[in-house]
DNA sequence: GCGATCAGCGCG
DNA sequence: GTGCGTGCTGATCGC
């Protein structure tokens, strides 16, 4: 043995906490609530550390019991701020970590974990061997010897600082003796060792350049004149005691030595399930990629991989395919497999197919040329099972194939259950509800660029013919689930049956003028060339104006101008600073016309053009199972963010068009999240202003301000706060919206709920139910868990009680919509009429209507948004038709 | 050359 | 510390 490694564990695992939980951040958790964080970057600074050692490596800990150092000092780290909760619940995690990855870790009772380093560092040391200590601790410097290097973490982890006793030197001119002095000096607040008051670094270390040691300076006490001198003598106790504190055991009882602190071989597939339930999937698949790079020599590991309790049929030819189907007209699991998320353009890898008893894997140009299989599909009479239905339904519409009745969708089913796994991929959600323990996809595909069908293909036969298992074997408990939670009904009559409608919508398109977008193009380009001649002119030198790094350069070094708030890296130059500057350079308005017109050229014009198909259209993928709260979302393209509040980014509407002969019709509920408010809060006064069909922003003006004539800067203060209600207000973020003092702008929201006394309370409530359940739902009973809610961080709490007041709002919203669609679609089907339904964006529908239906639809759209749902307040709706969406005002 | 992250900004 | 839910872009940085 020639090298040892010790970590002071306590400290790490702060610094991996905080690295990653700064203020506003959302923690890393498990699907299930666990956070992770904290272990997740603990593991990351732990391989590096690896990387680093040849074997002999140890973890210590401190313990919650008091020790020698409270003895003599009670006020020993007291005042120190409590462990956040988020934190606690990880300690034993990290722990558990280092058993599996089989690294010693010691903690005893009485001593600190620095005790416990710095007594195996020294011992080792006398021994001559090199020893790496990593802490974030500085306490731990004065074990820096010619043996010893102490690694400090900086903040964010990313770098470490090292010190040995040359460096130590440079940077503090002392030696690593007189490290103790130093600290007993200068104290601690944050271990509330006292110090002598006065003394902070820079005396301290005056002190001992000129004295060496604390010792020799009360030798010397009498030649250190003024107030100095005077602190420095009533302070000698201080001096001592805070001296005594600081300085480490080096010589704690250990019952082992530093030879005994070698890493254990492991079975690196325990450490991956322990990765596995945590649901750390960088993690999985960065070991088990190591994994594999070991298994060469070891074939007899690699056959463990496979798992010997699932087995399953191949289906290479059409004889087995037509004879399996043949034996199974009964209701099966489908999974189709996919080359990449967009199913418009995708290749199909592979078909899995299960009834629980058997699964398949069938080949996929097999199977789409194949009548029996196909004739499945489309039989109505029996019943699939899918995840994702919708991108199976698209995938074959492109290739002029049928499916139908699907009972059961596990993404959908389990989105119900839990709106957070939208992000999530089939193996975590699969992981939520079961211990089926199936791959990763990156594990059996690779990631990103070099995504691919792997060479062993029995790795992807087994992976799919395993998610048909999976779906076949988890339904009953997922619709148990749902049954109990009463969320059948939004699973069957309307999630399910809105598959089919947005797989009509997407499948539709949107009709894109090239003509028009051309043109824009062109005006554009030569709008913004101009604009950035006349910055560089301003400026006085060319630059990047796209990078708010050098924009922040020119504007705050070298022109000057006073700088607003900062970000993480640097000046802030967003609009919000801009507008501020207006007045102080001619260059400020030149910048913000090439901001906009720079967003609506990269992502409104390029962007989109890069989506177009082949037909000329747009077909965007609306995930249906994304956000938390039951709404849609729309990408590649997203048609859900196309510029509106400004006349020149609304001009981006003209490239969307109507096809021949037809027209676009669109209609939106007018105020659905307010109306909604008045329905479940039950609020009296905006009832009646909803029935009395009165402008709700003015009314509310009229009753804050207590006026009759409500002026327009009234009226927009008022829409303020309408809307701030709705997302949780605070009154700080109001003020800033509006441009009044937090104290005006709390003025408001009380007034406010003194007009509407009902929605005070139904806030009341519903953050009530929330802390109580950890839940909120909606309208039609969807949920949305809300775990925050219970936390301990303030930010946290906070965070999760505005979720909580917003999520029904937003959610019932969503529900009534999504009946909507659900209804009118039918109703268009079973009339056989021509008008499809072709764009959602959250509160207006948007259809394409041939000329001979549009009189007819101008009145139908509407009344069938506004009966949707029977609410206590009218839905109203507006209703307008154009060739393309700009004419849709 | 690729992936992740940040700042910024588009929508309801 | 400070109003909800989204997606896309270009710049930047680390590997």
């Amino acid at each position: 043995m020639e090298h040892l490694t010790l970590v002071d564990g306590n400290s790490v695992m702060f610094r991996a906490y905080y690295a990653t939980a700064y203020p506003g951040a959302v923690l890393m958790q498990t699907s299930q609530g666990v956070y992770t964080n904290a272990v997740f970057a603990f593991v990351n600074m732990m391989d590096k550390i690896l990387e680093q050692t040849n074997g002999h490596i140890l973890v210590a800990f401190d313990t919650a019991h008091p020790t020698k150092r409270h003895e003599k000092y009670q006020e020993y780290k007291a005042g120190r701020a409590a462990m956040p909760e988020e934190l606690a619940q990880q300690i034993p995690l990290v722990k558990k970590y280092l058993d599996k990855a089989g690294i010693k870790q010691h903690e005893q009772i009485g001593y600190e974990a620095d005790d416990i380093i710095g007594t195996l560092a020294k011992e080792a040391s006398q021994n001559n061997i090199k020893v790496d200590v990593y802490s974030s601790d500085r306490d731990l410097l004065q074990l820096v010897d010619q043996n010893i290097t102490v690694h400090l973490l900086k903040k964010g982890m990313k770098e470490l600082d090292h010190y040995t006793p040359e460096s130590l030197y440079e940077k503090y001119e002392l030696t690593h003796h007189q490290m103790i002095d130093l600290k007993a000096l200068m104290g601690d607040p944050s271990d509330n060792i006292p110090g002598i008051p006065g003394v902070g670094e820079k005396t301290a270390i005056k002190l001992l350049k000129e004295y060496e040691t604390i010792e020799n300076l009360y030798v010397h006490q009498d030649e250190i004149k003024g107030k100095m001198g005077e602190k420095i003598r009533e302070n000698k106790e201080l001096a001592y005691l805070s001296k005594d504190l600081v300085t480490i055991n080096v010589e704690s009882p250990l019952p082992f030595s530093y030879l005994e602190t070698e890493k254990i071989k492991i079975e690196t597939s325990d450490l991956i399930d322990f990765f596995k339930e945590l649901e750390l999937k960088q993690l999985v698949v960065r070991m088990a990629n190591q994994n594999q790079n070991t298994l060469f020599k070891d074939e007899e590991k690699s056959d463990k991989k496979t798992d010997k309790s699932f087995s399953y049929d191949l289906i290479l030819n059409d004889e087995k395919l037509n004879d399996i189907i043949f034996n199974h007209q009964e209701p099966m699991s489908i999974h189709f497999e996919f080359s990449e998320p967009n199913y418009h353009k995708a290749e199909l890898w592979g078909i899995g197919l299960s009834n629980g008893e058997n699964t398949y894997f069938i080949d996929p140009s097999i199977a789409l040329n194949n009548q029996t299989f196909l004739n499945y599909l489309k039989n109505k009479e029996i019943e699939k099972y899918t995840f994702d239905y919708k991108a199976i339904k698209v995938f074959l519409m492109w290739h002029k194939k049928a499916i139908h009745t699907i009972s059961f969708d596990m993404l959908l089913a389990a989105y119900l259950i839990k709106s957070s796994i939208g992000k999530e991929d089939f193996t975590t959600i699969t992981s939520l509800f079961s211990s089926i323990d199936i791959s990763y996809e990156e594990q059996i595909y690779g990631k990103g660029a070099k995504k691919g069908l792997p060479e062993n293909k029995e790795l992807y036969y087994e992976h799919i013919a395993k998610k048909a298992s999976v779906i076949y074997k988890l339904k009953d408990d997922l619709l148990e689930t749902l049954k109990d939670q009463n969320q059948l009904e939004l699973l069957q009559k309307v999630e399910i049956p809105l598959s089919e409608v947005l797989a009509s919508m997407e499948f539709s398109g949107l009709l894109v003028d090239n003509k028009e977008l051309l043109n824009q193009k062109e005006v554009l380009e030569k709008r913004i060339n101009v604009l950035e001649e006349s910055i560089y002119k301003e400026a006085g030198e060319t630059f990047n104006i796209s990078s708010p790094k050098q924009l922040g350069d020119i504007l705050f070094e070298k022109l000057n101008l006073s700088q607003g708030k900062k970000t993480k890296t640097g000046y802030s130059t967003n609009v919000e600073v801009l507008e501020k500057l207006k007045d102080e350079h001619p260059i400020i308005p030149y910048i913000m016309e090439y901001r906009q017109l720079a967003k609506l050229y990269s992502t409104y014009i390029i962007g989109i053009s890069q989506s177009i198909f082949s037909d000329n259209k747009v077909h965007t993928i609306f995930n249906q199972a994304l956000t938390t709260t039951g709404r849609l979302s729309s990408i590649e393209p997203n048609l859900q963010n196309i510029p509106i509040r400004t006349e020149e980014g609304r001009k981006i509407r003209k490239i969307f068009v109507a096809e021949k002969n037809h027209y676009l019709l669109g209609a939106d509920y007018s105020q659905i999240e307010l109306r909604v408010l008045a329905d479940i809060a039950n609020v009296k006064h905006l009832k009646e202003s909803f029935l009395n069909n009165e402008d709700i922003h003015k009314s509310t003006a009229q009753k804050v301000f207590h006026v009759t004539d409500v002026t327009s800067e009234q009226r927009r203060q008022a829409k303020a706060v309408n809307f701030g209600i709705i997302y949780g207000i605070g009154a700080w973020s109001l003020a800033e919206d509006i441009h009044v003092s937090p104290k005006e702008a709390q003025m408001f929201i009380d007034r406010y709920l003194e007009i509407y006394p009902e929605i005070k309370q139904y806030m009341q409530d519903t953050v009530e139910f929330a802390t109580e359940n950890g839940y909120v739902k909606t309208l039609m009973n969807r949920r949305r868990y809300i775990p925050e809610i219970n936390s301990k961080v303030f930010m946290q709490k906070e965070f999760g009680k505005r979720n909580a007041m917003n999520a029904p709002i937003q959610g019932s919203a969503a529900d009534i919509i999504k009946v909507a669609m659900v209804d009118l679609f039918k109703y268009l089907e079973e009339n056989d009429k021509k008008s499809k339904i072709i764009l959602q964006v959250h509160d207006e529908l948007i259809l394409e209507v041939p000329e001979e239906e549009l009189e007819e639809m101008k009145e139908l759209v509407p009344a069938i948004m506004k009966k949707a749902v029977k609410l206590t307040v009218s839905l109203e709706t507006s209703c307008d038709v154009g060739k393309n969406w700009y004419e849709l005002k």
